[in-house]
DNA sequence: AAAAAGTATTGACACGGCGTCAAAATTGAC
DNA sequence: GTCAATTTTGACGCCGTGTCAATACTTTTT
């Protein structure tokens, strides 16, 4: 996905080679609904091999241990909304737009991959960097700073095109953080307080959504929200997302690293 | 904490019965570093029963499994955060400072007990409700809802005083919920990514500051943001907490069901 | 087409944590 | 000091991890 490999054609594609790709995926779209429904420890060595009918040395091939695992379905996470924050980027013109797509394109995201939702919170709150390669983090913080980056661009336009005026002492990545937290921190009390609709909040994603647009009103970003264009904006980008994004489990085509980390070296700080 | 035991004085305190109190509480406070640099693997009985020199099997008499311990680790911490916030919003009398207030306990919470605001995350994030006891699980759920009602009144109380108006279609929860998204996703965000500084965020605590502080001002809470009375509030505040709350883990005094359940009945939903 | 070289797969091993339980030790009430 | 009640123990069976030498299979070389 995401930075696609130089076309360099039958790179290396014995029959042999294309089985463990294959079986890469496999071991991957195994793990992905172990880890979420019961987290971390739901997710064993030993039940994938016994599920993709394998031992458990085979899978200890392609990954070192379960953590790798995991950060590999992270960054299938980060990378698939990744692209999908680009393609909602490039649906509009205006930058109040563009975010707004954004943030219905991270809904999106919540909605249609929940698994890979729940394994970016568990990789963030557990402790997996420190038994995991140095290749596959880099992977992982490459795509979460694209991704940073992207949103960044996309403020610093609308400041250029005039369409927002930060008040002093606020810069571009403070604007970021604050949608980021919204979303992220939103989403993530959604899924896990069961009972919100008790406490009065029966649609957390359209709470969600409001409160990124009144953070944005707030900062005065135009054109500001307006019911109606804001609907047909949601409409648009999630037709395209739907038409254009699909189950990311079935191309871990360039998970790169994958076989040559039979014996990795322990080197790096 | 919290909920006082109704004063029956000598409740069942024969020399043996204190032990084992304090012994729960040494369990607490052994768990928490090892939950809060390992994660929940990082935490097993084991280690724990070595560590306060017994055998499995005692720990296992005050506490089922670990997932219930962690769990008395998140009541720990949510009944601190609320202790804060209650007592953050009485140091003011006028509404914005009081929901201002809450935001400075809540950032205080986070620098001083980095541990239990970890242990909240991971019981956001993993599967262990399953493995818990109803009772433990209750108390959570109660305090949690104290905290959300807490803040909920600060919010009517600024509307039936005038200070604020919600536009139509906006309910108080939803703010509620805004400010939440804001704090819990921004802490998590700078816990867990290491290198905000190279993407322009350098004090993650600050940002979140004045991303609340914008948002209460683009729901123009009255009085709005002002820099200098804002830090006075902070000062004030800080100072109150650091002579009012202390260490929680060193009164878990009614931790509740605690011995009566070495065979607890397994019927509940 | 057969042998050699290179890989992938296996299953057994040592280890460590979980959760249970009957037996032993301790406690506190009389 | 005795005895019933409670607490503590350690050993058991189970499951998962991570490693590795031996085996089985591919691919390359001749």
């Amino acid at each position: 996905m995401l930075c696609s490999r130089p076309a360099f054609e039958t790179f290396m594609t014995t029959p042999k080679q294309l089985e463990l790709r294959d079986r890469e995926r496999r071991i991957l779209k195994t793990a992905l609904p172990l880890v979420a429904d019961a987290g971390l420890n739901g997710l064993s060595m030993e039940a994938v091999a016994r599920k993709i009918s394998y031992t458990r040395g085979t899978v200890y091939n392609h990954f070192k241990n379960k953590e790798e695992i995991l950060l590999a379905l992270a960054v299938q996470a980060s990378s698939t909304r990744l692209a999908m924050f680009q393609h909602a980027v490039e649906l509009s013109t205006r930058t109040r737009d563009q975010m707004s797509g954004v943030g219905v394109a991270c809904e999106d995201f919540v909605a249609r991959f929940p698994g890979l939702f729940r394994v970016e919170s568990i990789v963030r709150s557990e402790a997996v960097w420190k038994k995991t390669t140095p290749a596959r983090r880099n992977l992982m913080q490459t795509c979460e700073r694209d991704c940073f980056n992207l949103l960044g661009r996309v403020i610093e336009n609308a400041i250029t095109a005039g369409d927002l005026t930060l008040p002093r002492g606020v810069q571009p990545p403070d604007v970021l953080m604050a949608l980021w937290s919204l979303t992220y921190g939103g989403f993530n009390i959604a899924a896990s307080s069961p009972d919100l609709a008790k406490v009065g909040l029966t649609d957390p994603a359209a709470t969600i959504r409001r409160n990124c647009s009144a953070l944005m009103d707030g900062y005065d970003w135009q054109p500001l929200y307006d019911a109606t264009s804001f609907n047909r904006l949601r409409r648009r980008v999630l037709a395209s997302l739907a038409k254009n994004i699909s189950e990311p489990v079935d191309d871990a085509s360039d998970a790169s690293a994958s076989i040559d980390h039979s014996r990795i070296t322990e080197a790096q700080s």
